[in-house]
This record gives C-alpha cells, sequence and structure tokens, in this order.
DNA sequence: AAATGTTGGTTGATGTGTCAACTCACTTCG
DNA sequence: CGAAGTGAGTTGACACATCAACCAACATTT
C-alpha cells in the first residue's frame, strides 16, 4: 500500500479523499431519492424525466431528446417510460406515426410542480450551501474536466476494431 | 427561475455546477462500472465486498461488519452475498452456529488480486489525477461535511414518532 | 421457567437497469 | 423494383436494490 511513483495505488491522502467522496456520492444520493420517494413517491430516475419534460416548452419531447438530455441507454428509457406511462405521467403520443411523442400529464406536471421546491431546497441545504460558493464553483470545473478526460479516454483507448467500445 | 433568496431555486451557477457534478458523476460511475464488467466480470458491488474480506487481516468477515463496513441495507447484503456464493467468489462458513462468517474463497481472492490494480488505475487517471491534490483534498473536506450535514439532518428533522426516520 | 423483546440474518414481491435480440419505417445501392 | 442497411424504439431475460415480513437464537422480564 506505499505510494511508489509508477504503481496504480492511492496515497494515503487521495484514499481519504476519494473514500469521503465515495461515501457522500453514496448518502447524499440515497437520502434524496428516499425522501422523493417517501413525500412524493417519485424515483428519482422519475424526477429526471418530468423536468426536461416539464422544463420543454410544448411539455413534450421524442424519446430520442430525452436520451440525448438525460445519457440514459434507449432500453433502460424505454422501460421507465412504458412504466411512468402506466402510472399516469405521461402520455405516449404516435402523431408522426413512427416516433411517438412523449407528453407530460395533467397529472405529470402536477407532480413535478409539487415536489420540485422541496427537492431543490433539499439540495442547495445538504450540497450547494455546504459546499459554498467557492467550492461549489471549484466542483463544477473539475467535473467538466473529469467528464472530458473520459470522453478522451474512450477515443484514445479503443482501436476502431475491438468490440463494445 | 429567479435568484429570489427566501426560494429555494439554484441561481444560474450553482445549477450549472451542480448538473456538471451529477453529469460527471453518472458517466465516471457507468465508465467504471462497465470496465470491471467487460474485463473481469465483477460488479462495483463485488469489488466492494472482496475489497473489504481482502483487507481484512483473516480473509473473513461477518456479514454484520461488512454491512457497517460497506453501508448496505443487511437484505441488500444477504441477497449479494447469496449470489457471490453461488459463483464461488466467498463462501458462507457456520462457524458460530449462529452467524455464519463470510470467507473470501481462492477465486475471490485470485478476482479482486487481478482487477484491483487495473480498477485503481482508472480511478486515478480519470478522477485523482484530475483533480489534483489541491482541489482533491478541498473534495474530501468538502465530502466530509456534506456528510455531517446529512447526520444532523436527520437528528433534527424527525421528531421520534415519526415512522421510518 | 414462560412470555416478551431484541437482533442478525433470510426470504419473497416488486420496481428498476442492462444486455442482446428484435421490429419497423425509411434509406440506399444494385 | 428489390435487397441490404440504418436507426429509433421495443421486448425478454436476467442481475440487482428495496421494502416488508419473517425466522431463529439470545437477552430480559416477571
Amino acid at each position: 500500500m506505499g505510494a511508489v511513483a509508477d504503481e496504480p495505488w492511492l496515497t494515503d491522502e487521495e484514499q481519504k479523499s476519494w473514500r469521503s467522496y465515495l461515501l457522500m456520492r453514496r448518502t447524499l444520493e440515497s437520502h434524496l431519492e428516499r425522501h422523493l420517494q417517501r413525500e412524493f413517491g417519485l424515483s428519482g430516475s422519475d424526477f429526471e424525466i418530468l423536468v426536461n419534460l416539464s422544463e420543454s416548452e410544448t411539455g413534450r419531447m421524442r424519446a430520442f431528446e430525452l436520451g440525448e438530455a438525460t445519457q440514459w441507454e434507449k432500453s433502460r428509457m424505454s422501460h421507465h417510460l412504458s412504466r411512468m406511462e402506466k402510472r399516469g405521467l405521461i402520455r405516449k403520443e404516435a402523431c408522426d406515426a413512427r416516433y411517438p411523442e412523449i407528453a407530460l400529464t395533467e397529472q405529470g406536471r402536477a407532480a413535478i410542480e409539487a415536489c420540485a421546491p422541496a427537492h431543490v431546497g433539499r439540495v442547495r441545504e445538504l450540497f450547494v450551501d455546504v459546499f459554498g460558493p467557492d467550492r461549489m464553483a471549484m466542483l463544477g470545473a473539475a467535473s467538466d474536466d473529469v467528464i472530458a478526460a473520459i470522453g478522451k479516454h474512450q477515443h484514445t483507448n479503443c482501436p476502431p476494431d475491438v468490440s463494445g467500445c
């Protein structure tokens, strides 16, 4: 468990921060998720879809657009939209006779409007305000760097013939 | 969507950082998880259990200890250990005739030793080194603050009679 | 000693995410 | 025109997480 330079292992400092981060991530996520579920009967996934739909001008989007916005796999999207439709939160409308549009229902809009303030309030209280503006800005910048690094890694590390990249 | 002080909403700055963080978190997690799965046939959950077992002196722990270390629900632990046993990664040994011990098998130890360097290497390359020491230290400190805030919130916000807190 | 409670652990039902295979409308190329 | 291809979306099988109910061994109480 040393800190030899060309070994992949983390130093004690690094490991401590990394593990704090992992624990925070899990604790925050399950806390937010549980409250959303208890108080409003919505999962984090439901919330994400509803936010995207409610932010669009028309309240309707194609599944593909939702996929771009959320970065979900298409099959996850399909499954989840079916479940949400069954619960009356959205509706699939076959306008294009090929690519159905996903529309927010009354009930869906009511749900998102009811829970958004409480949810955002908790995000602010437990995360944004705890970080504070400086650390928050730094986190945003570092996050963008990590996203870029992963993107670059995807391209450099995958010769085009290798499957599944 | 303004920034009225006593409203819960996030400012544009805050929202940008928060969303970058969310995207980073998801991208990193799915990237690490997918590679672990592809290259070694292990899920992140498998990895977590195996790391804890392999770090213990004896290579064996009680399920309860694993639960404390990982913060999993006990039923999740039970289900997952059953699956891992079926795959030969661990073994449940009924020494105490009541609380079975979870032991690393040969195969389990081989699996964790084979994949740990690659996994840690990716964490370093894509996260730790991208953050760099300063931002990494800051993230660790801020994470601890968030964990503390959530802990305090749990206590202050739940009158003892309310169910499920 | 019998009744009760506590606690670590299991089980089954249900909702969710992922992968691979598939459908179907439309394109493109022969 | 017809055959192969493309791309959005669906489906089914499986792994997984969560919840509530349960079990079984120990502790406590009376």
